[in-house]
DNA sequence: TCAATTTAAATTGTATCAAATCTAATCATC
DNA sequence: GATGATTAGATTTGATACAATTTAAATTGA
């Protein structure tokens, strides 16, 4: 399968099987706090801005309402957030940060402190080339996907 | 969320992300075949070697029993291969490719053949420098694993 | 204006994933 | 050779993903 056509092949289970080996180590560090990988995304997209729409989310981390309604919504049970339709156009639904919300923020960042620390051993110019080349790849495919 | 101490966290957006977009790249082209991705990636596994134990495939896909006993008993019962339990150890499980499943190798590879050339566009040099960064970055993740 | 189109979420259905537990078989070692 | 530990798969459970459809609201254009 190293044959010169499967570059796609072999990168798409790199990036399966890394996505999924660094999404564990994260997970086994937010199990403290009740919290899967996912949610903690959510949450973190909500940190940089409160009150988002689920569209915009959806949009932040490329996943629909399919996956963000109960998502969301189990959110809301655990009482971190609040979806609030709004008044302005009533098909839209905003995500609110509860005060327990917000004072995740530094629990998560405390909890996730090592795993960081273990990052940052990586020589950064090689961090930084490989954060690059991920996301021109990202680019490349959503621009194709218009393309189809 | 750009600070000194996320690396990890971009990271891991930007790994969870691309491989998300690229595999739906490879989805919409399976679907004419009725083959999901990670069944996909198990036949590629079986293409490359035959007979494998569940084991075995686990390990080359980073996958446990909890995904892979399904997975096989759905591909078993479209016939692409047999599940046999071992003569010599009954607790193992060998999973044999049919004639139809050797044979859907050439339509895969066919189907797939848009992708691979959309691909091989990207200069070679930086997809292999990319590739040879994730793999390193896998490798890395899986030895913290032991040591956590 | 108002019917047709578009849009945002929600819902439905199928297929992963992975942790935890269970069962049966094998191994180790005395 | 009995028995405690280990191993391979299977099963169970909870939480995603995502395509497809539905519903309600907003927008558009003749």
């Amino acid at each position: 399968m190293s044959d010169s056509n499967s570059s796609a092949h072999h990168l798409s289970l790199l990036l399966y099987s890394s996505s999924r080996l660094l999404i564990q180590q994260f997970q086994i560090r937010l199990n403290e706090l009740n919290l899967t990988y996912p949610q903690y995304l959510v949450m973190s997209v909500l940190w940089e801005e409160d009150g988002l729409l689920v569209n915009k989310i959806g949009q932040k981390l490329h996943l629909d309402s399919g996956t963000l309604t109960p998502l969301l919504k189990k959110l809301e049970s655990m009482n971190f957030v609040k979806r609030n339709r709004s008044e302005s156009d009533e098909r839209t639904v905003a995500i609110q940060l509860t005060y327990p919300g917000k004072s995740l923020q530094v629990k998560v960042l405390e909890l996730l402190k090592p795993l960081e620390e273990n990052f940052s051993e990586i020589e950064n110019p090689e961090l930084s080339t490989l954060n690059h080349s991920i996301k021109s790849l990202l680019e490349r495919i959503e621009s194709s996907k218009n393309r189809n």
